[in-house]
DNA sequence: AACGCGCGAACCATTACTTCA
DNA sequence: ACTGAAGTAATGGTTCGCGCG
């Protein structure tokens, strides 16, 4: 997404996203055992050819995937039910076999599963095997709840980063137009009013780019005025 | 050292199923 | 009872890093 040259004045805003965990496309497990996943949006303000990046990061995304009360019962017959339930290799193949079965997971192993992330987002096999033994499930699933967790939490995060985005495009886009507002009232004036003796009170503050002098208004004119035209090289006026 | 190959792990897009308003 | 939307478990394909011959 981006927004080229809004107002003619050589500025352009554009942002994208970049995903810092790891690389994204790295395979390793992050080497911080927190795992965190950090997407950063970069946001860049562009006059011409230079460019400047900004990277922001934010991790405003708020827990709401158990939210759905989705089992009968009570918690202890659930706790029940988790450890009694039990999954083998025939389970598996009977999947297959029957086409694809979802099995929805209990609020007690969506919580241990929950609980998990928040320590780290990615698991190392072990870590993994243990879970799964933990809650009673194939390690497969555990992988696939993980994986499909990251995604929630991606999304999540692009969408919290895409309204930042947006108000930081409103606000910029304002400041350009106040900016290019002002640089064609700058030209309009300059048109009118071509010799710098014509300029009103407010603008008879000048300086003598060549001496650097300053004269105002009352100050009494020196010898050789430090005025030039628009058509006469500053320096030569000295 | 360079190369190709197989494997495992992680990601992504998509599908299929479940639940709820 | 039916239906569409939202949520989410599961699948298949792709990419990458690593070890090995």
């Amino acid at each position: 997404m981006g927004f080229d040259d809004i107002c003619g004045t050589g500025l352009a805003l554009g942002f994208g996203f970049s995903s810092t965990a790891n690389n994204q496309r790295s395979r390793k497990p992050p080497a911080d055992k927190g795992g965190s996943l950090s997407f950063e949006p970069s946001l860049t303000l562009s006059l011409s050819k230079d460019k400047s990046a900004d990277h922001l990061s934010s991790s405003t995304y708020s827990n709401a995937s158990v939210k759905r009360e989705r089992d009968i019962g009570s918690e202890e017959t659930e706790v029940e039910r988790v450890l009694s339930y039990r999954v083998s290799d025939e389970d598996l193949d009977d999947d297959v076999s029957n086409g694809r079965k979802k099995l929805r997971l209990t609020k007690v192993q969506s919580a241990l599963l929950e609980e998990s992330f928040k320590q780290h987002s990615t698991l190392n096999p072990k870590q993994k095997q243990h879970l799964a033994r933990k809650l009673n499930v194939r390690p497969r699933q555990v992988e696939v709840w993980f994986q499909n967790r990251r995604a929630r939490t991606k999304l999540k995060q692009t969408e919290v980063d895409c309204e930042f985005l947006k108000k930081c495009c409103e606000t910029l886009t304002d400041e350009n137009k106040k900016l290019y507002k002002e640089v064609q009232e700058l030209k309009a004036l300059k048109l009118a009013q071509p010799l710098y003796m014509q300029l009103p009170a407010a603008a008879t503050l000048t300086v003598c780019p060549s001496c650097e002098r300053v004269a105002d208004a009352g100050e009494k004119a020196p010898t050789k005025p430090h005025f030039y035209g628009p058509f006469t090289s500053p320096s030569a006026a000295c």
